[in-house]
DNA sequence: TGTGTCTGATAAAACGGTTTGTCAACGAAG
DNA sequence: CTTCGTTGACAAACCGTTTTATCAGACACA
């Protein structure tokens, strides 16, 4: 079993030649001058043996690691991160490079500890990530490192970042509901001060405009995004006189939330009232019953831009940094219809 | 900026002394025979030039690379994989390791791909991962490096594993209902062929018998696992002539299912129908009303023990092969209350 | 016969640490 | 006056690659 590995040198010895000709002829480079034999008989003693190159030696004499950190807040814990996560791996892989998973949670004095380790020459950079969208103060030590943000956006707007067009995904759902024919949807809000709160709004409020739809602040409410408040909230909009014939829900949870009152007020969906959620929370939006028309948070594409973009900022630290939103798509299953006859 | 990196040698000259005794006084390593003049000499010139050492020199130097490669078929996608992963971090970083991801998808090739790039020295160990509870062949490549399964069984039987229990879990839901009162407990479980479906069953029957309550094949139902089929067995089972008073569902979506055809039938809960899921995906089960009473899988304790197991094998290779089921702890919400009157 | 110019290959120097073995100086013991 | 152990420190080897500079030989050309 415990065989000793075979290097360079075991191959060079065994096809008797030395490592530097091994090395040419294995790793093709260019204009290297070997004759066709030798190279055939390397290759040959190469796979008999099952070499395979010592990537940390590798990364010693290149200076390089070809390896990304993912660091974050907790960020592998929220269900949303998994597709981000894969975004950004598949993304890496298909550059051959590969991820280090580095988890600060929420102590600083970890989060410090964990920079210094990765930075001690493991990683070529760092995507800086966050469980949901915010603005941040990346650590000090972030800054010596090629570094973009996932999911959030720098304070000083100095690094390169990606976050969901909030905004236009908004306009999406109101707009989703408006072309349907609603002319009074509510709009149960975040009641949080974060980027998505303001984006949403705006969003709603654009939609509206464009329709000609007066903007009616007594059909918007703000709670914390859970599926309860979701319930009571929508339980107060329902059953108040004028009634939204449509709601646009901050996200999947309260969405969820306003499927319970509105089975609870005995107002079928999309029949007696519409529905739009936020995020696709695919466990939530389909298995409500009927199925949740949303709008999807594009995890995946993110992850997978930041990971571009910060290979390209290694290569060349010359490319211009950018500050991306991503569209948010609107997927459509069952909940929105036509607002009920009078 | 880009000032050349300080290493140790910048180090020793700063410090009027060699690498060497640079090396053996940062390491403090026990024995080394230097003044305490030069010790604190050395601090100081490396603390004061901000000294940190590179990592990947010293993985070569050591052969060790104190890092765990995370390799799973879309491990990162699912809602539940991120406790996992969050317990295999944090446990690592406990003992000063890092985690590298390895996402090989569903393309073996691939995941062979993958695992010869990991296996280039970077990584010490593997935690192979699904992403639920499997029984799996791994690859041969992997029979060359220390690996632990995770959620996963070895067919083999040869391979550290650890994997929820499964039977106790649903001995434990079905307990809670038989505590209550129930007599006539309804079980949807899953239809596919996989462990969880074996060990919920022998679960569930082991409650039952242990209380006295006679096998009923007629109330249990196999179907997908999800909202949708939960909510079409769940009418079928609550329209049944002689209703059973409580459910236990083979998962949280099939619960959501359930709460939802419970609720088009006009029945409460816990009032008319008691019901227990299993997972304890918190989007669904603190999102459905009244919450929803079930068994968590130990995640988070899997990935830390996961961890603890491989690195322990790691050090030292003689350390028996175990094979490890986690408790899976019961979590009460409000979903489960004493069968109605006759 | 010298003088270049290819060709095929290699020795040696990195990369940045850790570890082993050696050594000079010094005081204590015989 | 040796001998010996201890102290404080360091030179050099090593980890496994890649890359640079060099070299011997063959051949062409003047």
């Amino acid at each position: 079993m415990a065989r000793p590995r075979v290097k360079i040198r075991t191959v060079a010895e065994a096809a008797g030649v030395s490592v530097t000709t091994v090395s040419l002829v294995l790793n093709e480079v260019a204009g290297a001058r070997v004759s066709a034999e030798t190279r055939q008989r390397i290759h040959e003693v190469a796979r008999r043996l099952g070499y395979v190159p010592n990537e940390v030696a590798r990364q010693l004499r290149a200076q390089r690691t070809k390896t990304l950190g993912l660091l974050g807040d907790e960020v592998t814990t929220t269900p949303f991160a998994g597709r981000m996560v894969l975004g950004a791996q598949e993304a890496a892989s298909k550059h051959g490079w590969l991820l280090m998973l580095l988890n600060s949670g929420l102590d600083p004095e970890l989060e410090r500890k964990e920079i210094s380790a990765l930075i001690r020459g493991r990683v070529d950079g760092v995507l800086y990530t966050t469980m949901y969208h915010r603005v941040v103060r990346v650590p000090e030590q972030l800054r010596t490192v090629p570094t973009v943000l996932l999911d959030a956006e720098d304070d000083t707007a100095e690094l390169p970042s990606v976050v969901p067009d909030e905004q236009d995904g908004a306009y999406l759902a109101t707009k989703e509901l408006l072309d349907h024919g609603h002319r009074r949807v509510g709009f149960i809000n975040h009641s949080g001060d974060i980027p998505a709160t303001w984006g949403r709004l705006a969003g709603f409020q654009r939609g509206l405009r464009e329709a000609g739809v007066p903007f009616d602040p007594g059909l918007v409410v703000s709670v914390p995004p859970v599926a309860r408040e979701g319930y009571a909230a929508t339980l107060q909009m329902l059953g108040s006189e004028r009634r939204p014939t449509a709601l646009f829900c901050f996200n999947d949870r309260v969405a969820m939330g306003a499927y319970q009152a509105a089975a609870a007020l005995g107002l079928r969906i999309p029949a007696d009232v519409s529905i739009v959620g936020f995020d696709d929370q695919e466990e939530i939006s389909e298995g409500l019953l009927p199925g949740l028309t949303t709008v999807a948070l594009p995890h995946y594409a993110m992850g997978a831009w930041a990971v571009d973009a910060l290979i390209a900022r290694i290569t060349d630290p010359q490319v211009p940094v950018e500050r991306v939103l991503l569209p948010c798509p609107i997927v459509r299953r069952e909940s929105v219809g036509p607002p009920p006859a009078l």
